[in-house]
DNA sequence: GGACTTCTTCGATGACCATCGTACGAGATC
DNA sequence: GATCTCGTACGATGGTCATCGAAGAAGTCC
């Protein structure tokens, strides 16, 4: 099958009530983190894990994920062996509105300004 | 005197240009340092370091400040013996439009639905 | 000049964090 | 079931960070 496994294991989450700001910033403030959200946000699609070319190693690519899950700025689903990873934009968008869009458009407009184009905003 | 002193001490600042968007998140992610950047936009006003009521020793404080000045997010001037803090907006607006904005927002709302009111919206 | 206020600097400390490597677990495929 | 892929868990390590207390420097006021 190719849908079999969502059920088997279940990662923790926080409710989007008990979402925090400063977590979230905190989140963000990892280049490495701030990286997968924009591409997360780019692509508008779930992404596996290993679809990300981070320059670390798998441990510290769990590592930065799970950061990421358990602020609440991804949401982390198993679909077999992969583990898929979606933005929580809405329950970020209703928690903190525009929030979420002006880290990511600063995030742009920083990496263009830098000359680290060429990584997410046309696509790939 | 009363504009003495603002000559002799100098304190460094990021460029605009050199203003990170990781370091920014960074310095907001702190609670005491959201805290001091959420009165600082409340007032609209410079402020010493004194007139923050921090849970925390002046040495503590002034580690804050320095995170916040070195990251862009405050400017700092020498008047006197005591040292006005002055958010950067202009600075902010133009590098990350919309950013600085969005996270206040966030951090009202939030401290509204904690209940954590009474801090900074009314303005006292 | 002496006392007072304001912030700094230094050293220490305990916590957290990003990173790695190795070993393991869970599904998929054959 | 053997094997392959994908991600987890654990232990270690070096770095950064928030915090404090005590001593000091810069300015103001009498």
């Amino acid at each position: 099958m190719t849908e079999t496994a969502a059920t088997g294991r279940a990662l923790p989450h926080p409710d989007r009530e008990h979402i925090r700001l400063e977590s979230v910033l905190h989140a963000l403030s990892d280049p490495l983190r701030l990286q997968i959200v924009r591409e997360l946000a780019a692509r508008e699609a779930e992404l596996t894990c290993s679809q990300f070319d981070l320059p670390v190693t798998k441990s510290t690519s769990t590592h930065h994920f799970r950061v990421l899950r358990e602020s609440g700025v991804v949401r982390q689903v198993y679909r077999g062996t992969a583990k898929m990873n979606g933005l929580r934009r809405d329950d970020l968008e209703s928690l903190f509105p525009g929030l979420l869009d002006s880290v990511l458009a600063a995030a742009d407009r920083q990496a263009a300004r830098l000359g680290d184009a060429a990584r997410v905003p046309a696509g790939g």
